[in-house]
RNA sequence: GGCGGCGUACCCAAGUGGCAAGGGAGAGGUCUGCAAAACCUCCAUUCAGCGGUUCAAGUCCGCUCGCCGCCUCCA
């Protein structure tokens, strides 16, 4: 009993190689190895891309938080058809469309929230490994060479098919591919590639070339972190082939079995109930979005669904996240006045509730999380606290204690916002994004010179006046609040 | 054709055996120079349909209907 309590820690990961949620038990006590499959460098990222960085991207934070010493790696796919047709196309060297869509991805990245990763690998930095690997499977006799190609031969490899849950027979039966002649296998899939002229190329045993897709990802992991590790995650649409291949290739060469204890997916963005995608051309990038709504009102829009369901996209839910989000600043905002206003003279007992909400927020929260990362409920809790909280404010409490109480209350909802990257801001510094993501042309000087005007006309008790400046502000999408001593201005929502 | 997933209020969305979270919309109310915003309260005896297991089912099993995904590059 006591073992099991020290083994186990509560959380459990949906695992798609075994179709259930299972205890998570790293390879190494205290340690956790991630590997997440980053993108392809040759265009703009959309918001299906911001979904699956944001997802585990909160699953890091949240190893992190439980204790873990979480080794996160996110790799680079620089060299592939896709870069080099549009360099072609482009008429530019491959170098450079890698270089910028790299730099595009951290620019949409860090305004999401994402943190980088401990290590970012790229394929072209991992040749000589690569090499190493099909050598080696040429050798174990797990690989093939016909003119300069190598392929993996999926035959010799008898669990191929158990990630992505399907039977090679059917596989071959369905197949909408053309088949190579010169493979043994329709299945069997590319490791190396032989380059054609002008085409950018390494030296090989077989002849210049460069990697297939799948093998860098297994070159990289294993180089990292190791033969074996605990997660490894992606988008549901790279369970077939790429996983599926990579595991095969891994857990051929070194023997290991299984090479990732956790395969994590996430589910894709829809538009119109269809999965959004470049080759369908329903899709929305980042910048468009951003362009559009906080980064903050994204991440909780995205975070709002199991990170394993579908979500339908479009500006209405974006739009009643940022609502939300609102909300909760506007809560810390009361929260803030009432500790700075109110006087540290004892009062009465404050109201029950609140403090058990409060200091049993993160137990809550953490129940959720622990349930393979439902950050839906987790955030869930989040919102109910905010309820008490003013549910508590409005009772008219008084004195330190109620003051006390409410500073657990904010400093609970800013341990579980930090694990989300979520609710960081300060309730001016929301009015501020606000001011700028909705594109009013106005400044917050001006706002302020407004206000004090109004001030006046109102102690003047010239209302008349004091509207027609408010209502000025309003149909520019300024909304003005009158408090007990002062105005605070508020961007339409 | 093979494999997998989903169907919860007007909308979005948690909930995987024990009285249906949360957000938006809507309805009342508090506050206020008037407002607005904010806040509070209310809002699913019911979980696509039909059967079954159980003391107990949205939750497990079977079937039916509807939607989607993967099997080709894809987060």
């Amino acid at each position: 009993m006591l073992e099991k309590k020290e083994k186990e820690d509560g959380l459990k990961i949906y695992n798609t190689l075994t179709g259930r949620k299972e205890e998570f038990a790293p390879v190494q006590p205290g340690h956790v190895g991630m590997y997440v499959c980053g993108v392809t460098v040759y265009d703009v990222c959309h918001i299906g891309h911001a979904r699956s960085a944001i997802v585990f991207d909160v699953t890091r934070r949240y190893l992190r938080h439980k204790g873990y010493d979480v080794k996160f790696v996110k790799n680079f796919t620089d060299i592939d058809d896709k870069i080099i047709n549009k360099a072609n196309r482009e008429g530019i060297p491959w170098t450079d469309v890698v270089k910028k869509y790299t730099d595009k991805y951290y620019e949409d990245m860090h305004r999401l929230g994402v943190e980088d990763a401990d290590v970012e690998p790229r394929a072209t930095g991992h040749i000589k490994e690569i090499i190493e690997i099909v050598k080696g499977l040429v050798d174990k006799g797990y690989a093939y060479v016909v003119d300069g190609d190598v392929y993996f031969d999926v035959e010799n490899y008898k669990d191929y098919g158990k990630l992505s849950k399907r039977n090679p027979d059917d596989m071959m039966a369905g197949a909408r591919v053309e088949v190579d002649e010169r493979k043994r296998n329709p299945m069997d899939f590319a490791l190396w590639k032989a380059s054609k002229p002008g085409e950018p190329s390494w030296k090989s045993p077989w002849g210049p070339g460069r990697p297939g897709w799948h093998i860098e990802c297994s070159a990289m992991s294993l180089k990292h972190l190791g033969g074996r590790f605990d997660i490894h995650a992606g988008g549901a649409d790279l369970i077939f082939p790429h996983h599926e291949n990579e595991r095969a290739q891994s857990e051929a060469y070194t023997g290991v079995s299984p090479f990732v204890k956790y395969w994590m997916h996430n589910g894709f963005i829809t538009v119109d109930k269809e999965k959004m995608s470049k080759s369908l051309g329903n899709f929305f990038t980042i910048e468009e979005i951003l362009d559009k709504f906080d980064p903050g009102a994204v991440r909780l829009f995205l975070l709002q669904t199991h990170y394993k369901n579908p979500i339908e996209f479009s500006n209405e839910p974006l739009r009643e996240a940022e609502l939300a989000l609102g909300r909760f600043y506007e809560t810390v905002e009361r929260v803030h006045e009432f500790v700075e206003k109110t006087p540290d003279e004892p009062g009465k007992e404050p109201p029950k509730g609140l403090e058990e909400a409060a200091d049993g927020l993160m137990k809550k929260f953490t129940e959720a999380m622990d349930d393979d990362f439902n950050t839906a409920m987790a955030i869930g809790h989040v919102f109910e606290l905010v309820k008490e909280i003013n549910r508590f404010l409005d009772s008219k409490p008084r004195g330190p204690r109620a003051k006390d109480i409410l500073r657990r209350a904010e400093a609970a909802l800013r341990e579980a916002g930090g694990i989300l990257n979520l609710f960081e801001k300060t309730p001016l510094d929301w009015q501020r994004a606000l001011l700028k993501v909705r594109h009013i042309g106005i400044e917050e000087p001006e706002i302020e010179r407004l206000i004090a005007g109004r001030q006046e006309a109102r102690k003047a008790k010239d209302f008349s006046r004091a509207d027609e400046i408010r209502k000025s502000l309003e149909e520019k999408g300024i909304i003005l609040e009158d408090k007990k001593d002062e105005t605070v201005w508020r961007v339409k929502v």
